[in-house]
DNA sequence: AAATGGGATATTGTATCCAATCCACTTGGA
DNA sequence: TCCAAGTGGATTGGATACAATATCCCATTT
């Protein structure tokens, strides 16, 4: 398809002088940024599946660009983890062995109750009533199943429970965690309808954070992430096991 | 300077076919990757300071390259937080507030001393003597005064301790948080003489994790993380108080 | 003194060109 | 027939030149 999408094309971005003094400003950001969101976005929502090859050219066409941007945006996703380069023969989106995901969740685990323990003693009734507001949008996602809205919801959800805890570092780390889980928890989620459990546990967290009940929240916290792991590493497992010696299906971007 | 440095020339990496049938395939990279590491390595080692705007044309002629190796590599020392990007303004090396230099600590510690306990049960006696070597060439690094190796031989030291637990993603970030921090603590330890305590304590957990004590290991490694982290909150906010006002001098590079 | 209006400088992005490399395919030979 | 070597297209890696854009500094003006 040589539709360009994800960037504004050249003529949409053109309005009137007024409407760009008064967003752009804001809107505004190099081409480079534009295509890394753009690309990373694509990755998450699974348009690239694992080990797609990702022809700069190509990319570049579709997003109207030069190469020049898109290599230094495929450049900032290696280093985030989302493409792996090969010398030469170009990048392709990561893919995560079941190990990994094993100890990518455990990881979470650990991290994130320990964020939860440090946010709850200074966590507000307002970010309690935040956190049950986007709740409820993460609801009402799944209900319409809007299975691309879940991943921002949850994150948005988890970091709200974590911002009183005021540690901006292992937040960003964090994030990065919950992009690559997420990659992989989505596909699991449509098929498995492990929605309805997160819901439930999601309720029963924000229960023990709004009691300021910290060894349950914790608790809890550690084991919705544990429990989420050891479902999605089956649910790997099982798939990859099914298309043994298969070839991949190397779609071309 | 116009001399290239950092990178071999290329009158340099021509060489006999033979020796490239040999050797170059390890050795061989791309000018890309050369250049990120050549760039990481001196913002490591305080070459380029705090703050230092890092001027593309600069950087390219110093290291014998065009812009373009140039910016893909620091997109990729952005996305591993060394430097930043300002939107037309350039890229400077990243600095770390008080504050994030203390959560840095903090973070590893957690997971730091959560990897010496799930490592410990699988460490080998052939483990115990490797890193009894590092820390041998690690003193004698101190008693040299070469100060530039400190950095490395301490991720050896540590990582040798870790690698028996089999988490490399956790691995992976723990690599990064030591980048960081280790960039300020190298300033530190020249002036303090914090070596001194560093070796005992890496004599003493490496006691215990011989001793196979998981208890002691654990505890003495978030003694010692966090210990440092004390002294190095302690060093640096004395050191930007005494600087206060005092326009940061911005080396051109 | 504050605001305005240029440059000067640097980044950002495009367009082109070329070398190195990889990969699939063909071709020649045992 | 099957395997090895070679060949050629496709793609990445990199250089160079140039245009566009934004920022900063400074002189001029009000």
């Amino acid at each position: 398809m040589g539709r360009p999408a994800g960037l504004p094309s050249k003529a949409a971005s053109s309005r009137s002088s007024q409407e760009d003094m008064m967003v752009l400003p804001i809107t505004r950001q190099t081409v480079t940024h534009q295509a890394t969101v753009a690309l990373r976005e694509r990755i998450l929502r699974g348009v690239y599946a694992d080990d797609t090859p990702l022809r700069q050219d190509a990319l570049a066409a579709e997003l109207g660009v030069s190469r020049i941007p898109i290599r230094e945006a495929l450049r900032q996703l290696e280093a985030e983890g989302l493409v792996v380069f090969n010398p030469h023969r170009g990048a392709v989106v990561s893919s995560l062995s079941v190990d990994e995901i094993d100890e990518l969740f455990e990881l979470r685990a650990q991290i994130e109750s320990d964020l939860v323990r440090r946010a709850i003693v200074r966590t507000t009734s307002e970010d309690v009533s935040r956190a049950k507001e986007i709740l409820k949008a993460y609801e009402a996602a799944f209900r319409g199943a809007e299975v691309t809205e879940w991943g921002k919801l949850n994150w948005e959800f988890h970091s709200t429970l974590y911002a009183p805890a005021d540690r901006p570092f292992t937040m960003a780390i964090i994030q990065r965690l919950h992009q690559q889980s997420d990659r992989y928890l989505r596909m699991q989620l449509v098929l498995t309808h492990g929605e309805l459990r997160a819901i439930d546990e999601h309720r029963a967290i924000l229960a023990a954070v709004a009691a300021h009940d910290v060894k349950q929240a914790c608790s809890l916290m550690r084991q919705h992430i544990l429990g989420a792991g050891r479902q999605l590493v089956r649910f790997v497992s099982a798939e990859r096991q099914a298309s043994e010696g298969r070839p991949t299906k190397e779609r071309r971007s």
